[in-house]
DNA sequence: GGTTGATCATCC
DNA sequence: GGATGATCAACC
């Protein structure tokens, strides 16, 4: 890597491809450098830096509301932080589960299934031994559900999502679910919001997320790398 | 507060 | 050691 300029959103999948597979093999340290941004000295502060960095390189508008991170050509881009094996280190945030206003929504026409229908996985070398100006991007790829993992998304959605339109938000854990989990997403535990409680009644709590368990995160890495 | 980007750190 | 629940920052 040389020179380097902001560049503006892809125009396809293969031009967001293309650029994702120049920076892999640069470490951070050198990306940030090029860029003029700073690097912090962990991640405890700035947990989402590396995506933010990424983001950049890509072309992704920065703040994007999109239902997509590239919705004019309908890609996802995740960043997932593996370990020397290629393993996940954490769990993937997808999107806000719908805690009101949730009664029509189907499997098919989902937030999270559109979120998902393209991913550009960046895998980033993420253990925490590794200084983060040291840590190097792999090999990007794009992804899809294939029919079984649809099928594991639904199931667990449309479960998890019954347990929040009955009522049930309170009672569920990470531990429903075989591939998604449901998680709290928020700046700290006093964030409220709306919700239905167990006799249908309106109540406040905490907003939650959508996020793919490791399992499934690291299936998708070995489907890929093994290939 | 809501949504984007996620990882931290305590508890099991 | 790993997962769950908690948390951090920017932008709106």
């Amino acid at each position: 890597m040389s020179m380097h300029t902001r560049p503006q959103p892809p125009e396809n999948q293969e031009q967001l491809l293309l650029r994702a597979q120049r920076i892999s093999g640069s470490s951070l340290g050198e990306l940030a450098c090029l860029a003029k941004w700073t690097v912090p000295p962990d991640l405890k502060k700035d947990k989402g830096w590396v995506g933010l960095l990424l983001e950049y390189y890509l072309g992704a508008r920065a703040g994007s509301k999109a239902e997509q991170d590239f919705a004019d050509i309908g890609v996802e881009l995740k960043t997932i932080p593996v370990d020397v094996k290629g393993q996940p280190l954490e769990t993937t945030f997808v999107c806000y589960a719908p805690l009101t206003r949730n009664t029509g929504i189907i499997w098919e026409n989902s937030h999270l299934r559109k979120k998902l229908a393209k991913v550009l996985w960046v895998p980033i070398e993420g253990e925490r031994q590794i200084p983060l100006t040291q840590r190097r991007v792999g090999t990007p790829f794009f992804w899809s559900p294939n029919l079984d993992e649809d099928k594991a998304l639904q199931q667990d959605w449309e479960e998890l999502m019954e347990r929040i339109i009955m009522g049930q938000i309170n009672h569920i854990s990470a531990h429903h679910g075989e591939v998604l989990q449901l998680r709290p997403k928020a700046k700290n535990s006093r964030i409220l919001t709306a919700a239905t409680g167990e006799t249908g009644q309106p109540i406040m709590t905490l907003p939650r997320g959508f996020y793919l368990k490791k399992t499934f995160t690291a299936a998708i890495l070995a489907r890929y790398f093994l290939l």
